[in-house]
DNA sequence: CTTCTGAGTTCGATCTACGAACCTAGATGA
DNA sequence: TCATCTAGGTTCGTAGATCGAACTCAGAAG
């Protein structure tokens, strides 16, 4: 079974002051979904949707990566970040391994799992967003780059047939609970 | 200024099992951060980071629009969704506005505004994240296809030279707060 | 033997989330 | 006229999460 909803579809009228749409929009219907929505997006903020989860990943992906200096850098509370940490690891997402330096002791550190730096693009899609709406007066705090050739990087949607895709309204929704109004 | 920090350098030596880190990897280093790192992935999580945020944005762009059924899909208690809504909606993400169909009363409905499409590829990201890593045995729940082709969609890191970035270690920080150890 | 440091724990005071029940105004029906 | 239904919230008491500050503990250094 296929319902093919178009994602994003009907923004007129989102223009005046007083706002209000004159046309009937959303079809009266009964709420089909008894459940809440089960969605990959909804299982992927079981893991890293909690509070300082993904500002821990941005650290470590910056390659921050003992407890102190994770701590400093999110201002995460001590015993929250053990608990996130703790989280992360059992989620796959970072590792936690010993190291040693010459001639100290051993401590600890987290690192990304290949699972984890996997979520680069989530991080990215937010700092653009970030980037793009809540900037202060001098531009975004840093800048990302191609390494290969200084070129701002940015994320994007693209098909598997390689077109590149600007308006969210050219994505179809297929399959899936249905959508309720 | 310019640190040009590689992003996500030395993954070398995560396999074994009893995982133990064999070659110093982290120089030792005073934190350099006194304060929280701001960027715009913390910026950005301020507003739509909170429990349900992300939930009721995905049902916006699904085209779910109306209080109860939002609420039937996310699963969110009346109270705390009504509070999302509301900062939503005063972050500019969503907007409230009336509709009336033919013979009814005014009702209220909730829409995406512009920046509130642009949080899709955030969205996309996070579902690409948990189709690869938390589907269950059946697959993943829905799927998102490209209207004009039918290919499926999905979000990567491109630069805007038009190369795309396949590795994420192809990418640079240039400037921004110091990176500490 | 004392101090330092990294990596947490513990603690009491808030803060937030939770589910269930309740409220209100417009439409509908008897 | 009166009761009922519905959409869109509020209210409430409880339970769990978060907060910052202080404390702990083990290994290394002096």
């Amino acid at each position: 079974m296929t319902w093919n909803t178009s994602v994003d579809q009907a923004e007129r009228g989102s223009a005046g002051a007083p706002t209000t749409a004159t046309a009937p929009t959303t079809p009266t219907a009964p709420s089909l979904l008894t459940q809440p929505r089960v969605c990959s997006v909804a299982r992927a903020l079981e893991v890293v949707g909690e509070r300082w989860s993904l500002l821990v990943i941005r650290e470590v992906t910056f390659g921050v990566r003992r407890f102190d200096a994770i701590q400093a850098a999110t201002g995460a509370p001590r015993a929250v970040l053990t608990e996130r940490l703790a989280g992360l690891v059992r989620a796959g997402v970072l590792e936690r391994v010993t190291y040693r330096e010459a001639g100290s002791r051993t401590r600890w550190e987290y690192r990304l799992t290949p699972a984890g730096r996997e979520l680069a693009p989530v991080l990215s899609a937010l700092r653009q967003w970030g980037d793009r709406h809540l900037a202060g007066e001098d531009g975004p705090p840093a800048t990302f780059t191609h390494a290969g050739c200084g070129a701002p990087v940015r994320v994007q949607h693209v098909c598997e047939a390689g077109h590149v895709i600007e308006n969210t309204r050219e994505i179809s929704r297929k399959a899936g609970p249905p959508v309720t109004s």
